[in-house]
DNA sequence: GTCTATAGCGGGATAGAC
DNA sequence: GTCTATCCCGCTATAGAC
């Protein structure tokens, strides 16, 4: 009886419940191949070596929020405000969902920077992507209703608001002794508190 | 001929450098041991276990970023507007003097939430300061001065700005393909930039 | 395609001479 | 205290039977 993909789809899975979970060197071929109810060999025989599969999760994982990100900022029909609240509701809603990502991604960003980067590098719409926000960004300042900021900046002050307290999350319910219930209900006011935050930074008052 | 504190610190140094730069598991005692010009046998000798080590490399680089924090939040000559000024500005510029810390600790949190999460809870003074400094903000507030905000979130707001662009500086510059000096510079504006932006955001204009 | 068995290596830890 | 040599385990990867 052939089953392929049935067999292969199923280490994927085992592989990528796992590597998000316990990370590319905690994570061994047995977990994988124990989880996915087959023998290691398998997991060898379909993807040759753990570097492959483990690449294969995360890439998968990684373009899942560039993506996100990209149809965000390439929607023409939205102005830099509306962006800035999507982009802050689509990510913290997405790690609420998925509240191993931001740990098994950040895992790796810190690991194997270089190699990320380079990935991004290469995905060349992604600096267009950039480029055009940029532009946005400058005409909305020339109109006035915006003070001066780099779209690295602005960018990098979103994410790092939206991506770091879900990667600190644990720690934090540990070190003052709160349930992660609670902690979760402050994560949703995030939603919109932090587009407010930067909005309210960059936006110059109307007299 | 004694040499015990020559030894045993040589190889903490050792044990500081390799540790920092590639985490717990991607280290090997004989790393360390090299790096010291020592033999393997006398690292554990010394410190009888892998894990003892880096705990207390660990321990070290995590008490002095707590300390900090303390330091400025209980010092009572500073109002909350400050005390952010304080903090951003410490903080970035102790994350550009030791670009290797960001990564070794984040890296740390997120390998074992938990058990620095309970060692933060056993330092009962952080419980206490972050009790004080809430009820600063409380009072701030009814002053009429800022909006509404948890202490928690103010402070997650101020060390994910600080903590995660150090984090995927390398990232960053790859994926832009820009010179880690011009990213430098955009870290040195932000010392006073992102402490503008959270004032900015809970300030309540005066008429 | 799927399994068992094992090769082969790299790691932490320790015994024992000096 | 310091060294060399070695133990022993757990891991990835593969050989080979079915």
């Amino acid at each position: 009886m052939r089953q392929d993909r049935n067999t292969e789809q199923a280490i994927i899975e085992a592989a990528r419940k796992i590597f998000q979970e316990k990370g590319f060197k905690e994570t061994t071929m047995r977990d994988i191949a124990a989880e996915a109810n087959i023998n290691m060999a398998m997991v060898h025989y379909y993807f040759r070596s753990k570097e492959n599969l483990f690449f294969l999760v995360l890439n998968e994982a990684f373009s899942l929020l560039v993506e996100k990100i990209i149809t965000i900022l390439t929607n023409d029909e939205l102005d830099i405000f509306e962006k800035i609240r999507a982009i802050v509701r689509e990510y913290i809603t997405f790690f609420t969902e998925k509240p191993y990502l931001p740990q098994f991604l950040m895992g790796e960003v810190i690991r194997n920077p270089e190699r990320i980067g380079k990935q991004m590098l290469k995905n060349m719409s992604f600096l267009n992507v950039f480029r055009t926000f940029s532009d946005q960004l400058e005409k909305e300042y020339e109109k006035g209703t915006i003070q001066h900021i780099s779209a690295l900046s602005l960018l990098l002050n979103i994410i790092s608001l939206c991506v770091f307290p879900a990667i600190v999350k644990p720690m934090v319910c540990g070190a003052i002794n709160c349930d992660t219930a609670l902690f979760d209900l402050l994560i949703e006011d995030r939603k919109t508190e932090v587009a407010d935050l930067i909005i309210k930074a960059i936006q110059i008052k109307k007299i």
